[in-house]
DNA sequence: ATAATAGTGTCTTTTAGACAATATCAC
DNA sequence: GTGATATTGTCTAAAAGACACTATTAT
């Protein structure tokens, strides 16, 4: 890094949010409608800018926890949060040049975001219609990169584990992958695969029963993070 | 992205590059030493701020382009290059609020930069011995990052290629893989492997005998990009 | 009993890893 | 020839995928 001097042009950081979640069998991402120019009235990712003496991890653990209640991390209540990209083409913005530095949060199931405040225009859509309608800036290839991403992690990663309740079922951890990944997985071979993956899970001795069928065992997130051998999606 | 109208903080914004090569069979990054304060005489990775109305990969083009004449792409003379992460502590430099947009560069073995103009203080560095000494601002946790996505990468994707030159033999590349993730590999396996995996390696027809030994065939990149399944590091 | 879901076992195909054997060069 | 590297083939162990079968619940 070499600076010169004084003349550096000033930009404006942001942190945008493409948080995801699976609720009523579909993967949902949580998008705010915009109430100002440009793109008044247009569905957009929640963000806002980067404040003084503030991280880029910081802000973007700010802003989900206005939008969502969240915070950060794993167990009750938290979600897992990571750095996604950034994006700043010239003319992303119309107004100013805007450099935003996404990131992906995952979190389970949560309410309807309380209609009031701040969050008012905050609604959890299906990502596939999320798509299919306009977005705000460059938002709608955010929201592909984000998707991309969780897809691709939990191949090699634990990080399905971040859309379930602290406590879970293998049946539940399943349709987390299959709605993710939007192909069927035969579950006699999931169930081998995830209770032989050492560290993956973590057996609490209890069990729930739901509806009719043998009640389920039920399980917590392990210490391991990095699967080896990954799952695939495809042979 | 909810706007407060007028009152937003200002950054500077600059791009830092971390660019890697495989060179006397070692791992290597280019570092630039730095002349003016802070952390005058220590070495850094090469950056600079984004211009107005330039792109983040743009100016990592341009930057990539001056320290080592490398332009982006795949081919002869070319380099690999993609957005690595975002680095805005906001005390990483004492002297602004500077966000850092960090791209990973991959290139085959190239020449010692020019000793002259700006590049004076350009040098090709054993990742490890630039690990080991002192690195300006976050830079040491910046190199870190990269070497681990270019490892990781080479599990999934067929980005070793990026460190050949556009036609190579499958020692070479085995070379590559041995050297980036500092273990060493069956040479029966990995041929196999590779030439096996559809759309990686594309045979010329040619051969080329380099010291004692049978030649050996000569292979441009395939068209594949992603490897399913995925080579491991480990079992 | 019947239907539904959970979980185990078994078999086949594929892949990884170890390593023997052959091919083609420099010397 | 000898030594070096390239390439193919063979064998074994591990993993993936298909799927029969048992276990335990609601109704």
């Amino acid at each position: 890094m070499s600076y010169d001097a004084a003349g550096y042009p000033p930009f404006a950081v942001t942190v945008d949010l493409v948080a995801l979640t699976v609720r009523d069998e579909a993967l949902q991402v949580l998008l705010v409608t915009r109430g100002e120019e440009p793109f008044a009235g247009v569905r957009a990712l929640p963000g806002g800018f980067v404040r003084e003496g503030e991280g880029l991890l910081a802000a973007a653990e700010r802003e989900l926890a206005e939008e969502t209640g969240l915070h950060a991390g794993t167990g009750a209540g938290r979600a897992h949060l990571e750095q996604l990209a950034t994006y700043g083409e010239p003319d992303r913005d119309p107004r100013m040049r805007v450099v935003s530095v996404a990131h992906l949060a995952l979190a389970p199931s949560l309410p309807e975001p309380r209609p009031g405040g701040d969050a008012a225009a905050a609604a959890w859509l299906v990502v596939d219609e999320a798509l299919a309608g306009p977005l705000a800036f460059d938002h709608a290839a955010i929201l592909r990169d984000g998707v991309e991403r969780a897809r691709a992690k939990l191949e090699y990663t634990s990080l399905a584990t971040a859309f379930c309740t602290p406590e879970f079922t293998v049946s539940r951890l399943r349709r987390v992958y299959e709605i993710v990944w939007g192909t069927p997985l035969d579950p006699r071979n999931f169930h081998r695969k995830v209770t032989s993956t050492p560290g993956f899970l973590e057996d609490t001795g209890r069990t729930v029963a739901d509806g009719p069928g043998r009640p389920a065992a039920l399980f917590r997130a392990g210490a391991t993070t990095t699967l080896h051998p990954p799952f695939l999606r495809e042979g």
